[in-house]
DNA sequence: TCCGAAACTTACCTTCTGGTGCGTACCCTA
DNA sequence: TAGGGTACGCACCAGAAGGTAAGTTTCGGA
């Protein structure tokens, strides 16, 4: 996305790294500490695996989360949030505040008439 | 999008609100101030008029833009940022500047190694 | 021996997003 | 009469995003 746009300010990169349905999701039940896969799957109700997947393979690629593999046997991969990661989700929190106030003020809007 | 997520963080209808692929950059347009259709089709580079007209009626559904018309010949419409829209603008600027960071310092990535 | 768990991989299919191009009403200019 | 500008609407189409379902490897347990 936007890669022929003019810079404009900056969120077109920012939306390539946190756009799409479900990484905002993973981000955010990562952002808590290391988390297993598995976990991660039940905690983001809805997901596929394969989305899951592919979302961290990118998001790793992106440098926001890292990949922790552990050779035991049932294998246990953990993923955490880079100092990077941090940053975007810091970057993130106003508009997922946001966020909070718009969908009430929608209810509100809808109760209202 | 998200119309069946756990709230999460209130990420989900901000994104409904400005995902996609052009409605930042409109936003970004409108908010220095009022501007013509025509205008705004010139400084969004690359836009088609269908996506332009779909995304301002999508934006003035969600009470970010405002849309005034004139009863002229020839006929002129201009949009503006409501205060709702201002709002956003707002909680969107630190992932605009995250953007724009990480942008950098992808470039000195590829120039490093 | 079959099953289940973990963390994937692969193939296939559907839905959504965005793009192209044409048509519209009205007036002005040439 | 022809063409251009404004702000759209409509139909069709391609490609990307996302969903579904199955297979893979290794082990322990019934």
């Amino acid at each position: 996305m936007a890669k022929n746009m003019p810079e404009a300010c900056g969120l077109g990169a920012a939306l390539e790294v946190i756009g799409g349905k479900w990484k905002t999701f993973i981000l955010w039940e990562i952002h808590f500490g290391p988390i297993r896969f598995g976990e991660l799957k039940r905690r983001v109700t809805g997901i596929s695996e394969k989305m899951l997947i592919q979302n961290l393979r990118e998001m790793e690629a992106d440098g926001i989360i890292a990949r922790e593999m552990f050779h035991e046997i049932p294998p246990r991969v953990e993923y955490s949030v880079t100092e990077l990661g941090r940053t975007l989700n810091d970057a993130v929190t106003p508009l997922a505040t946001w966020g909070k106030v718009y969908s009430k003020r929608i209810m509100e809007t809808l109760e209202g008439g």
